[in-house]
DNA sequence: CAGTATCCTCATTGATACTG
DNA sequence: CAGTATCAATGAGGATACTG
């Protein structure tokens, strides 16, 4: 694949990348990335997800190949959701955006004061 | 910062990566890796934006530290986009999330077709 | 436990029109 | 050219209740 061809409206890259960066999706990329979670586990580890949100993200992930669903026939129910091979791989770099932007927290937050501050004395009149 | 900390929901990490991973976000990131670009460059560059979303994604990355505006003057108006170098460090890790994908894109499509076609057999009733 | 179904709300998005 | 303003439509997201 070309390296522009991602900007191209009707590529499928677009959905997968969708997929991968979404909300949800990204955290469970994460969580997983390191060890096998049920829907409960997974539930409270990546915090602030809903049921619905992460049965979504789940399924997604399991459509593209990336999640594996594994459902013991057991009562009560367990279920245990892993990662692919395939789906190793985009976590690792993901995981590295991750990592980098979790070295950055600081930068960031800095050209963010930089920026507001610069706003505020050049349009302080908008607040009255 | 620790590795899982992303994963609490007040982290401010949180924020960032939805920024930088924003639907219009990664493809602006992208588009300017190597290139500066003007507004309507960009537009036409990234296929299918609005210049509402556009301008949001710009002002949005630019508050973050990773884009600067520059303005030229005259009329008719010139301005310029390009990364800061903290933009150019995000820009890799995302690149190189963009390029795996790129990579295999067929290999995620042939999964979807596994994956439907198992579901289709699995529930056909549910058609009629 | 592991979901699905339903309802409802608010944010995101896009089209269109207008301005410096 | 480079946006902002406004409005309407769509979809994401959450709360709750219910089921295998």
């Amino acid at each position: 694949m070309r390296r522009g061809e991602l900007l191209a409206p009707e590529c499928p890259a677009r959905d997968i990348l969708q997929h991968v960066t979404s909300r949800w999706g990204v955290l469970v990329l994460v969580a997983l990335h390191d060890r096998t979670l049920r829907f409960s586990e997974l539930r409270r580890t990546v915090g602030g997800v809903s049921e619905r949100m992460l049965a979504q993200a789940l399924q997604t992930l399991e459509r593209d190949g990336f999640v594996v669903r594994k459902a013991y026939p057991v009562v009560p129910p367990h279920v245990e959701y892993s990662l692919t091979p395939m789906g190793r791989g985009v976590s690792a770099s993901v995981q590295s955006l991750v990592d980098w932007i979790g070295a950055h927290v600081p930068a960031v937050l800095a050209a963010r004061e930089q920026s507001d501050a610069a706003n505020a004395s050049a349009a302080p009149a908008a607040r009255r």
